[in-house]
DNA sequence: GATTGGGACTTTACCGGTTGAGAAAGCGCT
DNA sequence: AGCGCTTTCTCAACCGGTAAAGTCCCAATC
């Protein structure tokens, strides 16, 4: 069916003008009369032709591909919200720019570090983005090797000289104490993210500084691989504890972690948030569905993709607004947090 | 700092052999010598070369990238399990062939069939897959058109003469509401995903036909658009009839709407299982954090992911297996399912 | 000893664009 | 008329690979 590929040289024959011409007018460079210009486009589009990016990738222009690799087990991340969301973010500005994302799962980040080098030296990609860091990344020395332009996803303490985009997650975290102190908790836990990630070092830290501060009574942290059998053991361990060892107010690392505490807490006969206080991270729509709802660390994961994407554009074309924060999460109370009991 | 782009000539010059030797050793190709074969491997290694796949798919050989083009409203996907689940389950299949994944969201079908024509035109893609389908769905033409090699997510009644891989629907429905009406409901109701959906509406027929036969007091159906938002107002609507005009069971479309209409009946003192029983749909880990678990139609969707990718390579080689249903949904009885109070 | 066959490479012609160096034509100016 | 300048196009050389056809050389066969 498909009439063997129409390529520039048909559409060339067709509108009588070269190949060149033909570049010229696809491409908007001035050269052209607007009568030729015309014809051009009216002989592509008889022709239902439209170019071929691989040929022009090679030809050395820009390549319209920005990569996206992940490096979590892919069961964990089918119900984590914060990828969809982010990729969502993402490809929202992608999409004004005709661009494509090119996303892979891997299982470590050498693999990441390898897959963005033939990423680049296949000219499958314009540039990348680069989430998950972990304290001395592999993929800051071969981002800057190979001059890929990418948008580092973390902190700038982790991310090394690479443009990057980052929450104030220590701040966050500090404010999450503050208000569970405010409500009157001595008891606060935190059940946090995969340990070896970077931004879960920086709420670890956090954490302990202003709990040793306002919470005096006792402060307790869980690492989990963010999945929520792990949310739901780490509270079922923390609620278990005698009453004095036992915290009234548990903060976690994302969403799912929180819901599945709360159906803990139910199953152990406790109140949210009479008897201990759930505050939740990102605040995926998941955070409004659940009875009581969760109060949350709620965070704008879809515009924070968004802002990530415009500036590796930013990047790509040389002249981006840099390294920047986004704004901090801030607190959303709802129906999981309150004063303790007594 | 990258000294300047090293490419095959760079590694033929090198080995002391011809571009076409190196292309051969590369490609696993018959006529060299092992002794050569490794000279050129070698000076690849030192040299740091990984062929320009851009330049390799300009000159016929295979693509190793797979599009997939999801039509949703970006803000729902971040919280819709299916996807993430279902990318990830194709991403597995597709990481043993060294293939990545091309992936745009966009508005309507047609924009996303137009994308189809660019990514196969331009190169970019070596087949693609084929979701949410849509009566009389224009992607069907396109496809055939373009002799794009694809793999259509949906029942063969959809996805016209295209190779396609499908979950029986209808059976599912049937035997979710034959469970209920097993379990002494007579009055269900069900809140649907999006009605322009093709499965939707085979969902639709199959909930009407048995209901008819098994919920003969009363049988209710909503369209929502998948969140959980519109989840929570379905239910809410249903269940805020007068007793005899209630329904005792509800069955869901997907998890999320499920987890707010559990939500919801709390919200309204009705106790689940006993005043209200609610089905949800997919199974998603969701399922087992909420209190109480929720029943569910459960659904291996990271093996369904997996085993369109695998299909679409058969496509893509020309000696695929063709289309085939995957396994049914299996009840999966939990804690919001149970005999109505009387 | 000439012929055949085949293994090991090299040559060369693309793939479908882009790009910079001209060339032809039109125009104003001296 | 001659000269320089634009404007509008054409030409040919790439980009970095693949693949079919061609070259060489040497062992086996008649």
């Amino acid at each position: 069916m498909t009439a063997s590929r129409v390529t520039i040289k048909d559409v060339a024959a067709r509108a009588g003008v070269s190949k060149g011409a033909v570049s010229l007018a696809f491409n908007h460079k001035p050269g052209l009369s607007e009568a030729t210009r015309e014809r051009i486009f009216r002989a592509a589009r008889e022709l239902g032709w439209a170019p071929n990016l691989t040929a022009r990738s090679l030809a050395g222009a820009r390549v319209d591909v920005v990569g996206l690799a992940i490096c979590r087990p892919a069961r964990m991340l089918g119900l984590e919200p914060f990828y969809m969301e982010f990729v969502s973010g993402v490809e929202s500005v992608l999409t004004e720019h005709s661009c494509s994302l090119l996303l892979r799962l891997v299982r470590n980040l050498q693999q990441e570090a390898g897959l963005l080098e033939s990423w680049w030296k296949g000219r499958q990609i314009g540039g990348s983005i680069l989430v998950d860091f972990q304290a001395d990344d592999p993929r800051v020395a071969v981002a800057e090797r190979l001059g890929l332009p990418v948008v580092a996803v973390g902190h700038p303490s982790l991310t090394g000289g690479l443009t990057s985009v980052w929450t104030d997650d220590a701040t966050a975290v500090t404010e999450a104490v503050r208000y569970l102190a405010a409500l009157g908790h001595r008891r606060i836990a935190r059940v946090g993210g995969a340990a070896a990630l970077g931004h879960t070092a920086i709420r670890t830290a956090a954490f302990d500084e202003a709990a040793r501060a306002l919470a005096p009574a006792g402060a307790w942290q869980v690492a989990t691989d963010f999945s929520g059998e792990a949310g739901a053991r780490a509270t079922r361990s923390l609620l278990s504890a005698a009453a004095p060892d036992r915290p009234t107010a548990i903060v976690y690392d994302n969403d799912i972690m929180a819901v599945a505490g709360l159906s803990v807490a139910a199953e152990m006969g406790l109140k949210v948030p009479d008897d201990v206080s759930l505050l939740a991270w990102d605040d995926s729509q998941l955070c409004r569905l659940t009875h009581p709802t969760l109060s949350a660390m709620s965070h704008d994961v879809h515009g924070f993709g968004a802002d990530v994407a415009r500036t590796l554009f930013g990047v790509i074309t040389g002249e981006g607004p840099g390294s920047h924060p986004v704004p901090t999460p801030v607190l959303t109370p709802r129906g999981s947090t309150a004063p303790p009991s007594r």
